[in-house]
DNA sequence: CGTGCAATTGACGTGGCTCAAGTGGTGTGG
DNA sequence: CCACACCACTTGAGCCACGTCAATTGCACG
């Protein structure tokens, strides 16, 4: 969730996060394939939007670096964050079933994109079996996200919304060979409590109880996990290959 | 979301639902390829599960007729369930990433369903072009549909989510050629209640706000939709191509 | 006709929203 | 370098929607 400045010419091999991303499982000559349909741009800044809803779909990205923000607006005109890209996420898989954007995805800080046409990785992704598979897995990987945040948001109290997000976050810092336990955050408050379904205010007092409960140390934008295993406790969700007990939900 | 006994050679070619589902755009002769690698078995009672957490990934399940809930199952033994399933959507594509299956999913009356093994399936859409585009498309509809879940969720009040829930299963039901104002449910209040993230109790209360507004008759499963335009308005969400506002989330 | 689950309805308590005030950090212009 | 404005964040007070608990009714099925 760094800057990281680079230099305009940087190709998939070299790339830190590949192994997250699209490149994953394709040999070399694969990889100069896909790579020769990549277009790298200048930074965006942060408020810059990669797109806005409703306009023809022409490109998927893939966060290099810095971080995202895609939401969609209601009738009231209201924000509803539905995801926090990090590095290494692609970004537009909603938009390819109407082949136009759907929601609006801003910049939240200074951050580098990767721009695949979309129609070049379809066509390259019939030739390239790995390819093809690896968007299956990154596009499944979304719709688990997505079902894991649900499952967050439904676990009604705000505790364990809140719980559920720094462990999520932390989780995907260390795939990415970052820190799990010590953090910073791009995304204010109100971004955050918009993604759970809180408000601010429950946030920052939330923030302040784990604070007092030493499970972390906030300052500001930085997170410190200091008790993983109590935030799991009351997090509640995601059991993998829990046995099927009787319920009364 | 009513029975419909079929025999069991069945082909794509002569299934009321193609349109939806996988055949959508295939011409006759990717049609008979698609439909030679499908299994077509007895049908499911309700309470009979597709798969169960953590077995290896062999199909997804295209369903034919009836119903399903695909949930999961959390630390406390507590379901929570990510989505109901009409004829023609796929079930399965969560469990791509991981080749294991992602919760659990089972029928919710009597139904049926296309069982399409995972690998043949693979193969097969890099073979066909239009095949490959429209797993594409259906995997993007269903991250779409979480999303707007989602923000259905996160709009706090429990009245604009069961607007939101009526609403979409009404369109939904449309799609397939049925009456989108009269239908019938084949989940129970509780399982509403677990989807939305609200109690059996307030799903009732509110149900009989919408009957005392007039803009719902409701008859235990049966819904009639008296007055889509209130329960629009009040659902808040989900305008398409809505300019951007200032907004204050 | 009895058993059991689904659904409704009421009474009550509370978690989190709303409104409001205050603090701290950052950028801008004098 | 300070003064000011602006925004993110924190904290408190009060209130209400919704959760919890409990009783009752209705419907399906053996």
């Amino acid at each position: 969730m760094t800057q990281k400045p680079g230099s305009i010419h940087i190709s998939c091999q070299n790339c830190g996060i590949s192994q997250l991303c699209l490149p994953y499982t394709l040999d070399t000559n694969s990889l100069n394939r896909l790579d020769a349909i990549i277009e790298r741009k200048r930074p965006y800044q942060k408020g810059d939007t990669l797109f806005s809803n409703g306009e023809p779909l022409h490109s998927l990205f893939a966060v290099r670096s810095g971080s995202f923000k895609t939401f969609n607006v209601d009738n009231n005109g209201n924000e509803q964050i539905t995801s926090f890209h990090l590095p290494g996420d692609l970004i537009g898989f909603t938009s390819i079933a109407n082949e136009t954007y759907q929601g609006y995805s801003e910049a939240l800080e200074t951050s580098m994109v990767c721009e695949i046409p979309f129609n070049h990785l379809e066509s390259l992704s019939r030739q390239l079996p790995a390819l093809h598979k690896q968007i299956l897995k990154l596009m499944s990987e979304e719709i688990k996200q997505d079902q894991h945040l649900l499952s967050a948001v439904n676990s009604k109290s705000a505790e364990s919304r809140l719980a559920t997000f720094f462990l999520e976050l932390s989780s995907r810092f260390m795939i990415r060979g970052l820190s799990p336990s010590e953090f910073r955050l791009s995304m204010t408050r109100n971004e955050i409590g918009n993604y759970l379904g809180i408000t601010v205010e429950t946030v920052s007092r939330i923030l302040s109880r784990f604070q007092k409960e030493k499970w972390l140390k906030v300052e500001g934008r930085f997170i410190h996990i200091l008790d993983e295993h109590s935030l799991k406790r009351i997090s509640g969700v995601q059991a993998v290959n829990c046995p099927l007990k009787t319920v009364n939900y």
